[in-house]
DNA sequence: ACGATGATGAAC
DNA sequence: TTCATCATCGTA
């Protein structure tokens, strides 16, 4: 069983996104090699209210993806050196994304974005074959009891919104 | 503990 | 146009 994730399975609660995320597959197409792994780490950014996110700002060039249609990327650089790997959520006009931390065993947004070769290009494109970045479903079932919810984490800049608990992780 | 390194957004 | 900030990582 492999399918690829469509637009209607982001277009839902960034949170209950986020959850269903965890064993699903991140596939890339590298030239003739694919490269993939098990997502095992996202954290949610919910919303025009959560301080925490890049959109609590308003509209801007950076930011308008995450405004746009779900199931479309959304990367940015951070820290002058590391891509950040995101997949916009929920319907048009609201604000919000899940940004992916761990895949496999690469642990850290940056060093997923490394791995699985990802840099600015694929900002605003949809996650679908044609782009060559997607998202499987392979039948993998998670135990509920496996997923574990904690803080963000570099967000404390982000005053009362800093210790919400919109990351997950397998455990 | 800290520096690398550059885009972003807000102030001026 | 300038400036502080930043959803991080590698080295120490």
């Amino acid at each position: 069983m492999r399918k690829v994730l469509q637009d209607y399975f982001f277009n839902r609660s960034t949170l209950r996104v986020a959850r269903e995320l965890l064993g699903k597959f991140l596939v890339r197409r590298y030239g003739r090699r694919i490269i993939y792994g098990i997502i095992t780490e996202v954290e949610a950014y919910v919303g025009p209210k959560d301080k925490a996110s890049h959109a609590s700002r308003g509209k801007t060039e950076r930011t308008k993806v995450m405004f746009g249609k779900s199931g479309h990327w959304y990367v940015y650089l951070i820290y002058g050196m590391h891509n950040c790997l995101n997949i916009v959520t929920e319907k048009e006009n609201y604000p919000a994304a899940i940004l992916i931390r761990s895949v496999g065993d690469v642990k850290g947004p940056g060093r997923v974005c490394r791995y699985f070769k990802i840099d600015k290009s694929f900002n605003a494109k949809p996650a679908n074959k044609k782009t060559g970045l997607w998202i499987e479903d392979r039948g993998i079932r998670i135990n509920p009891s496996k997923i574990k919810q904690g803080k963000r984490i570099g967000v404390e800049y982000a005053g009362k919104c800093k210790d919400k608990p919109w990351r997950f992780y397998l455990g």
